[in-house]
DNA sequence: AATGAATGAGCTTTCATTCAT
DNA sequence: AATGAATGAAAGCTCATTCAT
């Protein structure tokens, strides 16, 4: 939330980046209909028409608010791809832990719900979200299951469909914390949640063939 | 769509069911906000001031498609168990493959994608969709694991969370559809995204046959 | 309110008087615009179409309602001016309080509230009202004080103007039930309103004993 | 009305006082229901929206009207009572004429009528005038009576309802202004009117100096 | 570069009146 | 004679975007 510095003092290459923190709060919050411009030029300390000098429109804050926030996040996790050497079940448990530790956990969790309920509104920003966002996404845990199946360590699956199963439970804590998360009467608690995810997806892409290896059903880190 | 007839008469008795079609139609394809009260009219071949004579309101509507069709369903599920002998597997099975017809494979299916979204607008409509649709849901999908649990089908699982990742990946097959599914090249071909969902999770569920390490087998917080 | 009979054995004569009945009632609570053509029927036992089977529309039916109400009152008075002998307080009091048990205690005290209210909107009802209600009050009240003041038991007064000082009085109390009343603590005590009206004016009216200060008699432009 | 000037700047700080005064002169002419936001607007000149910008809403803007225009007559009220000196008659003529000078003369007068007429249908803002117009002004005019009283000036009377008719044909006056005034063939000549309603009221509560004739005082029936 | 007043199209809801039955 | 479903214009309020300063 902008450091706030003397009026004029304040560094003109921050407020960027402030209009998109706000935006990303707001966003999260309400979703893109329901984010008022008003709302996040007041959030970023900065009046009505400020956002309109960087951004030409919502719409494009939106895309900046992806590209600066939850791009960065994936490369993230193709980095820690690209130089892991362990199992294929250790390795599913550290991009699926450290994905919501970098984004379940922050404001960009509400990125999913928002794109999600305004997809049909907005072909523009689902599109871009599509080919910026999720084909990456897809892509890199598509990569990670492979990893596991040629290591031996998961039984051979239909990994395009199977991708599509391991990222639902957690897109969907991610949602369900910014929706219907808020009607419970004690909050989710997110570790025994994850927990409970990998458990079960490991559990299920385990390959069961030979006496089982007791490492194997071990929780990393436990 | 409806049946032109001169004049106003004859449809008398079918015209709430024909705005609440129309209406579910529009609430998947647009979410609610979006969905205006004149389209919902047009498309059920009346004038903008028609639906006010049988609903209060738009948020009315809603209520009113959730139960007409939604909830049939989670009664129809209710007795599905109510009357179950076989497998826990078998059971897990028929009621994920019944929901998704009954439910994924038609309109209803844009339900989750709209509450998810607006929730947090309509908290009036979160809290309905909550205790009426969530609650109930959550309690049936619990009711079928500890059946597989207790037939000793199932491993011992943290019910309450598992529910949670069973249903996920129902959820979000049908968000999907909704959203952004419309930007794949190819559509998802359900039966091969059901399969790989019934696969897994039985899998994840399984109790192994060989003796487990019991130390991965412990319900967190137990 | 409509003594209710077996379905079609009502009278159908009665039909038209049971509208104006309700919508009396509707009048006095809610005023002419926010009537509702519906609530009227639904008051007077019958459907929407019906009222407009006997009155062309809801002006019409307003006017309906004055004359088969109000009018009778004001013959009423004017029958017992022309009946009566004693003296010009006993002729005002006598008035007074009549009309306001006809009227005042009535529905019928809606009226002038809804009167003053509309009048701006509806230019034909006003009109009306001014010259069937408003013209005959005038000239009644004008002749009672002119019958005091011609046997000597009331000053010579501007009669024109005194008559509207007179009367405002008894409308103001019928208004203020009908709207800011609700608002007071403790309801109007009717009986003492009138009381101190009637004193009030007829102190203010009567012939002084003593030789009068001639300046204060004369009638202003004479 | 406004100065027409390039551009919207200039205006900027006499905005909400010419929107005040577009409004008072449509609510006087029309009430409050009938007065439509685009017209407050279009008198101001300005559109649709702009109102918005300083007035929450129709209700906000009466409030405000009422605040800035007829509170500060009774404040003035108040002040000349504080201050007066002379003769009970006096000082009820004095005030009754400067309350009409300053609201009976001017577009304020038509505020009477309008929360007469709308009181039913919007309780929030009949509160509202009933507490910051209403008791405020049947205080003032209660200790004028007293005032008078207790200078043996006037009769002893039931002040309290004596207020009431007191105030009756000041604010008769002025509603007839704003209704059924229009359908007179001869405009009211208003200092005549309120010479009659000086004239009577004074009349009927001076204090008879002569040994009062007892007959004349009784109240009839009693 | 920043301001913030103003715009105006768009949406939900209401209700007098009509007219097929 | 009576019904009551349907009409459709109208009104309050919102908010992304513009642009004079």
């Amino acid at each position: 939330m902008a450091t706030v510095v003397k009026g004029w003092t304040r560094r003109k290459e921050a407020r960027p980046a402030e209009i998109l923190e706000a935006a990303l709060a707001l966003f999260a919050e309400k979703g893109f209909t329901a984010t008022k411009m008003e709302d996040i030029a007041k959030r970023a300390g900065v009046t009505t028409g400020t956002p309109y000098r960087y951004f030409a429109n919502k719409e494009e804050i939106f895309k900046a608010v992806v590209r600066e926030s939850l791009i960065p996040q994936i490369s993230f996790g193709e980095e820690m791809l690209s130089q892991f050497h362990g199992s294929g079940q250790a390795l599913l448990e550290e991009v699926l832990r450290s994905w919501w530790q970098g984004v379940g956990e922050t404001n960009l969790s509400g990125l999913p719900k928002l794109i999600i309920a305004e997809a049909g509104n907005f072909p523009d920003l689902a599109k871009f979200y599509y080919e910026e966002v999720i084909e990456r996404g897809v892509r890199l845990i598509g990569r990670v299951i492979t990893y596991g199946v040629e290591r031996g360590d998961f039984r051979p699956v239909d990994v395009d469909y199977t991708v599509r199963v391991v990222m639902a439970p957690v897109i969907m804590g991610m949602i369900w914390k910014h929706s219907l998360g808020v009607c419970e009467r004690e909050p989710i608690d997110t570790e025994r949640y994850l927990k409970t995810v990998i458990e079960l997806l490991l559990s299920g892409l385990t390959q069961p063939q030979q006496p089982a290896n007791p490492a194997s059903l071990e929780i990393p880190h436990a």
